[in-house]
RNA sequence: GGACCCGUAGCUCAGUUGGCUAGAGCGCUUCAUUGACGUUGAAGAGGUCGCAGGUUCAAGUCCUGCCGGGUCCACCA
């Protein structure tokens, strides 16, 4: 025998990958159809997670499916450069150095970077191989390689050109840990139990939960339909003792406030808040700056200048209380903290110069109309270009555009693409700024410092992995004629899926949208699958900072192989729904595996030495039985696959191996034995498997020998007419057989023959009765009038003891009363008129049919109840 | 404050546009098993489908309200 008893996965998954690798099937083939998508890219310097790994099972299941529908596919391997997460890791390895990226320079800071990312690069690269992704690694991708860098550029140069890049002065979220704006969605509010004071200041009341922020607060700003206020009118000045001693301040009325809330009376900070922000804009309002960049407080504090934010709240509020300016301190106030989703550090929103997407700009050219960014993406997934799954998606993604202000892309780290523009001072004040790659002719012109949202580029993934970079490398093509001049382009754009987590369909999948549909006027995808969150098996989120419940992918690689990872990670996979995972999920597959080696070790065995060629010839019930179930199951896998609900799938075809391959197509071979349909039934399945499990599959493949190529090359499996026909017989046989091992063990009769009323048909099967219920014999009952098949208890006459056929005969009443109550439930519909009239006719008949059959079966099962007391009786 | 999702067996979940006696896997109990199988096979127990109304011949499924759990967005000085 070759196969050894047990598949040890360690053993073959190496090797398996290095065969494909080599094999050149992880490209696209010259011929088929083409299908496409990316992988989304991990981070440069990141460790595989499970989330990873239930990205790479669902990608790579799909992958390998339609490769062996024929398609010509590809799927773009490739590493984020994460700016940001990046930058923060290097620093703080500085840090513990000494040093600091100022002290060591720009150049010498990005050198660091780039050692640092080549050396995790082939970590990632290695554990994505681990899982066995069928990625074409001629064709990886770096987010910061040079090519991108010149595409990236490019992109950022045609907005400048079209107005949809701007240089603007406005708030913006500041992170003070790590210098840097951050965009809107990566700030995450954190609700806060805290103080609401109240002051006095002048003639008003005002609420704050920032005392220390209100320094430079000179306007005071009400409802304008503020019955309490209206003796008061817009632009009236008046005098207030504050916090540095006396100032003049001005009444704003504003439609912003909300009566209701505390006094109906606020003082504002423009600088540091967006709300105020908005009022200061409307009202042309003077604006001032309290908290400098490392979150201290300016000159205008006086001799609190210096302080740190953090320590300066109980500062004032002394102050103010000294000066008898404190009203009220409610302790219980809830509200919710900005905080950095990758600093953690408080947001302290800032107004600063900064690069901006203009999102409501119409400018852009789409389906003859021209309309602003917004209006684009909008339109794609409402006109269904772009199909979402789960659909309830949509409805989330409307709404964040809705909500959508302008993008700002700049940040103040170095780690990530520098932005293409310069400045210079202008005579008389001010700057000149010039937006290209080249320096500016002429003297004194200086680089922007900042560099690009990480998500700009990303962004980018969907067709800028489809550039050679040769041609992006060329600085005299265009964007258009890099699109042009790239056959992979022209052959896979749009891609085909785009496969990801519904956490970053903000961040990522709305801005591929954004910057596709504008730079190449094509869509970067047709269907969005957005997979849930793996969670442990209490449902919480798995995370570094809580171990407990988390699952290592590589441990349980080692520990269960890759296919039983993967296909507990499919199983149950449905789209926009969380997956749970824990070690037994994974042991119940890694039996599968192993169950499905012991289904090709029995076949192996059974041929020994023969050539056996796999062949669809049904000869027996049982072959027609099981070409039947194949034909079911194949249908059912495929279509749930085209439906992208791999769970479903993967259950059906589970059921089918186990369920009727194993149990019991593979229990008949014993008796009949069909070695030509037995190796085609194997060859079939392991087809349907390989998507899923693709090492156990293709190993078992390998070492049976049948074919010379490899599995994942092979056709997937097609349903002929015809295949489903001439079932009913074995149907029968299953029923039987069942309903005999049931009253078998229910009565515990080991040795107590068993008669049967019999037929032909059953004389006939006889042998394959006896072997499979494993009983000593059957014995032919010559008073038989007839068989009746569908009723399943009736068919086995027991010769028992009393007490045995009192059990029996209880059980048999349990079944007359089902069958009475089910009766008597179904004339009860018959007889209502509203029923037969409005229901549907097949129902009624069916109805109908199932009162009539159920009478029978009443009527039989109650003779034998009658029988049966007859019997105990006697004895 | 706005939106979305979930509540079905001890656990994890299926249940299509309302329609046959509400299902699966795991776990538990019992029986069998040296013959492809880290076991596996057969069977059993276990459910007022969160609660209360409503629509309908018919509701786990549709509608309304409530309770409980979760997620996203906005944001209040």
């Amino acid at each position: 025998m070759k196969l050894p008893k047990v598949y040890k996965a360690s053993d073959y998954e190496e090797k398996i990958y290095k065969i494909w690798e080599d094999s050149g099937s992880f490209t696209p083939r010259s011929k088929g159809e083409a299908y496409s998508l990316v992988l989304p890219p991990p981070n440069a310097t990141g460790k595989l997670h499970v989330g990873h790994a239930s990205m790479v099972a669902i990608e790579d299941t799909i992958v390998r499916y339609q490769r062996m529908l024929g398609k010509s596919v590809l799927w773009v391997p490739g590493t984020d450069h994460a700016a940001i997460a990046t930058n923060a890791v290097v620093e703080k390895r500085l840090a513990a150095k000494g040093t600091d990226r100022h002290e060591l320079g720009r150049e010498k800071f990005l050198e660091e970077v780039h050692s640092y990312v080549a050396k995790s690069q082939d970590d990632i690269r290695r554990q994505i191989r681990a899982l066995g992704a069928s990625l074409d690694w001629s064709r990886e991708r770096y987010t910061m390689e040079t090519a991108m860098n010149r595409i990236v550029g490019e992109v950022f140069i045609k907005m400048h050109d079209d107005g949809l890049v701007y240089r603007g002065r406005r708030i913006v979220n500041w992170d003070r840990i790590l210098q840097t704006t951050v965009s809107d969605d990566e700030v995450d509010y954190h609700e806060e139990v805290t103080t609401f004071y109240t002051f006095k200041y002048g003639p008003f009341e005002i609420g704050t939960a920032r005392p220390e922020t209100k320094f430079g607060d000179k306007y005071v700003v009400m409802h304008p339909d503020d019955k309490r206020y209206s003796q008061y009118t817009h632009g009236q000045e008046f005098e207030a003792d504050w916090i540095s001693g006396k100032i003049r301040a001005k009444v704003i009325k504003d439609k912003a406030v909300d009566p209701e809330f505390g006094t109906g009376v606020m003082t504002i900070t423009p600088w540091h808040d967006a709300k105020d922000f908005e009022i200061a804009q409307r009202h042309k309002l003077d604006m001032q700056q309290i908290i400098d960049l490392d979150g201290r407080l300016l000159d205008v504090a006086g001799d609190m200048a210096g302080l740190d934010i953090a320590e300066a709240r109980n500062a004032v509020v002394e102050k103010l209380r000294s000066k008898n300016l404190v009203i009220k301190e409610d302790k219980t106030y809830r509200h919710n903290v900005a905080i950095s989703d990758r600093g953690k550090a408080v947001i302290e929103p800032q107004i600063m110069e900064q690069w901006f997407v203009d999102v409501n700009k119409p400018v852009v050219k789409w389906k003859g109309k021209t309309q602003s960014i917004k209006q684009i993406m909008q339109q794609v997934v409402h006109d269904q270009d772009i199909e979402i799954l789960p659909k309830r998606f949509n409805k989330t993604y409307f709404h964040w555009i809705d909500n959508l202000r302008d993008w700002c892309i700049s940040r103040q780290i170095w780690w990530g693409h520098r932005i293409p523009a310069w400045y210079r001072l202008k005579e008389g004040g001010g700057h000149e700024i010039k937006v290209g790659f080249e320096e500016p002719e002429g003297e004194g012109w200086n680089q922007d410092p900042d560099t690009l949202d990480t998500w700009f580029s990303s962004a980018l993934w969907s067709w800028s992995t489809l550039i050679s970079a040769e041609v992006a490398n060329d600085p005299k093509n265009s964007l258009d004629e890099m699109l042009k001049k790239s056959p992979d382009y022209k052959k896979f754009h749009p891609t085909n899926l785009l496969e990801t987590g519904y956490d970053i369909l903000f961040f990522w999948v709305a801005r591929m949208i954004l910057s596709t549909t504008y730079v190449t006027g094509e869509i970067p995808f047709k269907t969005v699958y957005l997979h849930g969150l793996v969670r442990t098996k209490t449902g919480a989120k798995m995370s570094k900072s809580t171990p407990e419940g988390s699952i290592d992918p590589l441990d349980m690689i080692e520990k269960f192989g890759t296919d039983a990872l993967r296909l507990a990670l499919v199983f149950g996979q449905t789209p926009g729904s969380d997956v749970r995972i824990y070690e037994e999920k994974i042991e119940a597959q890694r039996n599968f595996c192993n169950k499905l080696w012991n289904i090709a070790r029995y076949v192996e065995s059974k041929f020994g030495d023969e050539k056996i060629e796999p062949k669809p010839k049904a000869e027996h019930t049982a072959d027609h039985w099981i070409l039947s179930r194949l034909a079911v199951t194949t249908k059912g896998v495929s279509a749930n696959l085209d439906k992208h609900q791999l769970g479903k799938a993967f259950e059906i075809l589970q059921n089918f191996i186990w369920g009727d391959f194993a149990d019991w197509y593979i229990e008949v071979s014993k008796i009949q034995y069909n070695p030509e349909l037995l190796a085609y039934v194997l060859d079939t399945t392991l087809r349907l498997v390989h998507p899923f499990a693709p090492y156990v599959s293709e190993t078992i493949w390998g070492t049976l020998g049948w074919r010379e190529s490899l599995l994942i090359e092979e056709d997937w499996p097609v349903v002929k007419a015809g295949d489903q026909k001439k079932t009913a017989e074995f149907d029968e046989i299953v029923n039987i057989v069942k309903e005999v091992r049931h009253i078998r063990t229910q009565l515990k009769m080991d040795d107590n023959y068993l008669y049967h009323k019999t037929s032909d048909f059953l004389e006939e099967n006889k042998d394959l009765i006896v072997k499979l219920t494993g009983l000593r014999g059957v014995r032919k009952v010559s008073s038989g009038k007839g068989l009746h098949l569908n009723s399943t208890v009736m068919e086995c006459w027991i010769d028992v003891s009393a007490h045995k056929a009192h059990s029996y005969m209880l059980k048999l009443i349990t079944k007359r009363e089902e069958s009475k109550q089910l009766v008597s439930k179904l004339e009860e519909r018959l007889a209502n008129k509203k029923y037969t009239k409005q229901a549907p006719k097949e129902l009624v008949e069916q109805t109908a049919q199932q009162l009539a059959d159920q009478k029978i079966l009443l009527e039989k099962l109650e003779k034998e109840v009658g029988s049966f007391e007859g019997a105990i009786r006697r004895t």
